[in-house]
DNA sequence: GTCTATAAGCCGATAGAC
DNA sequence: GTCTATCGGCTTATAGAC
């Protein structure tokens, strides 16, 4: 948390990821932060202005990248033959479990996601829908195609179950408990096969 | 929220569902509660002795009701010929949508609820684990027997996912908008009859 | 049981020296 | 860019009158 490393910046940034995650927005405090991250409590001021600006530009960074590699990962599971609804689902999962298990902060940002849905935090969900909202929607559209006998209204609310299975089920990640076995990357690769297989499956529902 | 038809006790429980519901339990504070609910401050800590006891309490009161309530629902669905998956989830989530759908505070519990997983809460898992976990085990054998092909391991994860679309769903409740056709009692049959397809497709998945 | 008043402390934010 | 010191305001909790 207090790499000496990484610039002011970078350290709140990351000290803030993980006390959000744990705490809460409200629950913890900018003293917290800067003393988590080994840094002086007036630089969140000067470098961010405000909390809640901290907060935002939080938000910004992984949402970004996330979005960036959904993007990706989509058009690639569109342009490799043959396209499935399980690719799909696979593309869209993919770089979200990637997050979740870097530990380099990822893993603190996948909960602090859940937890700010579930605070129905209406700042963050227009941030979401104007920033990001395209992205969803080709990847609605996508999912439509390979059921396209379901009603919008009946699509509308598998989405919505799939979404909160997905956010749900990441935000506990490691609580289903990986085997001892296991690489972390054969982990999340079960992770990742468990969730196409239940989503695509609840999708085709009769 | 300050009806003087309840108890002062009664009215704080309100009020303190509401506001923790909408802003967190370390964002909504005890001042505002007292007023919201028309009430002296240190009425909480008469009747409550602290802020999270009170807490507590408010947990109680709701998850004894709905538990009680997801009992019967359970032992009457297996009594009934013929049992299926279908009827199981059904037992298991029209008790929440019927607290869900209450407008005397249940409506704020349930978003209040998908809050408190999200948090992560230690304290409130082992609460629930400790007080209701004996329930969930029961839907939990209930439902293996449908599905008996799946091993443990599978089950465990897909319940998972079935908890987690049926939290998060919930505590969207009505941002699916009910339109204005259909009266609250249609819209939550509605709800229940999607998420039981949903769910009862994705624990049948291959 | 309900009230006022207040204790004791943490909060975000900033002014101003270095 | 980083520091100390501090402001004004909010917090939970309690003591004690009624």
């Amino acid at each position: 948390m207090s790499n000496p490393h990484f610039s002011t910046k970078e350290r709140i940034l990351s000290a803030a990821e993980d006390l959000f995650a744990r705490s809460g927005f409200a629950g913890a405090s900018l003293r917290q932060v800067t003393a988590s991250a080994n840094v002086n409590l007036a630089a969140v001021n000067y470098h961010f202005g405000s909390k809640e600006n901290l907060i935002n530009e939080l938000f910004k960074r992984r949402l970004d990248e996330l979005t960036a590699e959904r993007t990706k990962s989509l058009n690639k599971a569109l342009a490799t033959k043959p396209v499935s609804l399980e690719s799909i689902l696979e593309a869209f999962v993919a770089p979200a479990l990637h997050l979740a298990s870097d530990r380099g902060g990822g893993q603190s940002f996948v909960r602090l996601l859940a937890r700010a849905f579930a605070e129905q935090d209406q700042r963050l969900r227009r941030f979401v829908s104007d920033n990001y909202g395209h992205v969803l929607k080709e990847f609605a559209k996508a999912i439509h195609q390979f059921v396209p006998e379901l009603q919008k209204e009946d699509l509308y609310w598998r989405l919505d179950f799939v979404s909160g299975a997905l956010t749900y089920a990441m935000s506990d990640f490691g609580m289903i408990k990986k085997p001892p076995t296991l690489t972390e990357e054969q982990h999340r690769a079960n992770a990742a096969k468990q969730f196409v297989r239940f989503a695509a499956a609840g999708l085709r529902a009769p």
